[in-house]
DNA sequence: ATGAAAGCGCTAACAG
DNA sequence: CTGTTAGCGCTTTCAT
């Protein structure tokens, strides 16, 4: 293969300069006379020098670049999240690392291997269920900097973290739903197990019902998993029960994307028959038929805030601490508001 | 901060061997005692010991790790073409890196920043639009692996490919809109400007006409730009200049989700008074209203397939050059075929 | 303003 | 089976 890679000493070599002359001009560090840096730019392009990241960060102990580890990638939601982050951390000068922590039973090697860490990032931005306490702990331990999105730390914990309104957010539009639209009888679909988004959207949820004097009907409530698939079979199974219902809350946007297509498919109208509803407001959102109602959470912000507390934090600076993210009811079609002429909000 | 990360060197120290002892263990290489092994192995996990990333590469001249190249993040198609990466370069064992190539006018190194490339990775898998003639040459002249996706190399280069039927697969389903609902006046929506799968779509889509004796109209084609907001408006300045049609094939699934949104907010029914097609079969095609006819591209075996070739590329071995994979019709609603009383297909 | 040289942490011969 | 040692390519004092 291709070993023939021009090194900082073939630069140095070809502009008649030391090693150490050519990593200035490089790095725009210590003072360089311009005839000098000249002749070595020269030799930088005509040799196609490309300073090797592994030799500089060994030397110099900085990455460079941030780590972003998620559960899975996939779903309408983490586009405007990665294009939040990306572009944020662009602007700082940081490169973007992925890595979707997936299943990983590599048990054979005796170091745990940790595709994204204090080895090859300066600091780490970790969504929900991607890692788990004991990694945060140690994390925390060696004192290396990362930030939660979309979780709040462990109690024990005194990581910096961004999450948005979700309890407030889902109680604004199920009170929605119960004050425009006369709805009692609302389903809500659960994310994930364990994910702790939809656990707050629950309680919003219950708050709702229970301000309006509603009881709360557990048979209302089945798992969406934050998906179109496994929410269309909810709603599938909860009409073929028999269990009557007058409005859909999704956990989230996929979700209610299934639930209106499940809810088509049995002949029930939405939003005459049934109001529907999701949370997220992601892009299709407002040009599905009809057009979602929702919770708008500003998902590219969270992202941008995430890189922006995450580049604190490696300079040392103070990080923010919880920052909770505003989120706002969107009322568009599927609750029976609007007519479907309007044009997309 | 923490700089106290223990190295090779600590463990070795600790287990009261040698540093290379300590390699092996954590490498499987060569052999060592058993008794050996089980002190390094204490020592590796009483001390949490990491391997530097970083050290590893550059001793090794391997970074095990791949890099993506896109043109931006964003869409639904990318859920399943990441998923299907991420899925195989674990499978073989590489970590993956994703850059996401915006604006860069970070001019004022004298070195391009490369946020991937042969220094930081073994091989790259390059989507359409992401990078340039110039730079895919450079690569291949240094015969640095790297593969294409949706997109075809330069006419001078041998460069390996995965693409898909894009032009047969239009060609179905406009013939499809033509043969089975007696469509005559029928739109494209172009993808964004020199994008190769929308050319060749397009292509399949004068060929259909074509073949069907149907004149090729120019005012029934403009720009979707493969995302629904370009495909809402381009569809409703249609509509506003009077142009009549009757079926709509937009270049990808998010052209039609706009497509369907500016038709009915328009009063025209979808598929009763124009039929919608699309093109991907993004994964909530089946569950919007009305279910989308599509075009069915393996996206995730796309990807698949190309960290297999890569990786192979990679081990030096012989890749299989340009790969073409087959599409499929999916037939649902939008052009006017299925009740909505179907389940999901 | 420039150069010399000492590492950064690890792998990979090469000895033993 | 284990240890020694020479780099890998670069940054960074410290001299000059």
């Amino acid at each position: 293969m291709a070993n023939l890679s021009p090194t900082i000493a073939d630069v140095a070599r070809h502009a008649r300069v030391s090693i150490a002359t050519v990593s200035r001009v490089v790095n725009g560090t210590g003072p360089v006379i311009p005839q000098t840096a000249e002749r070595v730019r020269a030799a930088i392009d005509e040799l196609h020098y490309v300073p090797r990241t592994a030799a500089r960060v060994l030397a110099s102990r900085k990455t460079n670049t941030l780590g972003l580890l998620l559960p899975e990638i996939g779903g309408a939601f983490f586009s405007p999240l990665l294009r939040g982050i990306e572009a944020e951390a662009q602007a700082a000068g940081f490169d973007l690392l992925i890595h979707a922590t997936s299943h990983i039973p590599h048990a054979s090697s005796p170091v745990p291997h940790r595709p994204l860490g204090m080895h090859n990032t300066d600091g780490l931005i970790v969504f929900t269920q991607s890692i788990d306490d004991a990694e945060m702990t140690r994390l925390s331990a060696i004192n290396f900097p990362f930030i939660l999105i979309y979780q709040t730390p462990p109690p024990s914990l005194n990581v910096p973290s961004i999450t948005i309104e979700n309890k407030s957010g889902a109680q604004k539009i199920v009170e929605h739903l119960i004050d425009a639209h006369n709805c009692r009888r609302i389903v809500f679909l659960r994310g994930p197990e364990g994910n702790e988004d939809s656990e707050w959207r629950e309680r919003g949820y219950r708050a709702a019902l229970e301000a309006h004097g509603i009881a709360y009907d557990p048979t209302l409530t089945a798992i969406g998993g934050f998906n179109e698939e496994q929410a269309h079979s909810a709603i599938r199974q909860m009409l073929a029960d028999g269990i009557e219902f007058d409005a859909v809350f999704g956990g989230d946007d996929d979700t209610a994307v299934g639930v209106i297509s499940a809810l088509r498919r049995a002949g029930r109208r939405v939003p005459q028959d049934v109001a529907v509803a999701g949370f997220d407001d992601i892009p299709i959102a407002r040009y599905l038929t009809p057009a979602l109602t929702t919770v708008s959470a500003p998902i590219e912000q969270v992202g941008r805030e995430a890189v922006g507390q995450l580049v604190r934090l490696i300079r040392g600076e103070q990080a923010e601490g919880q920052v909770l993210m505003r989120t706002e009811l969107v009322v568009r079609e599927s609750c029976g508001c609007l007519s479907s002429s309007q044009s997309p909000t």
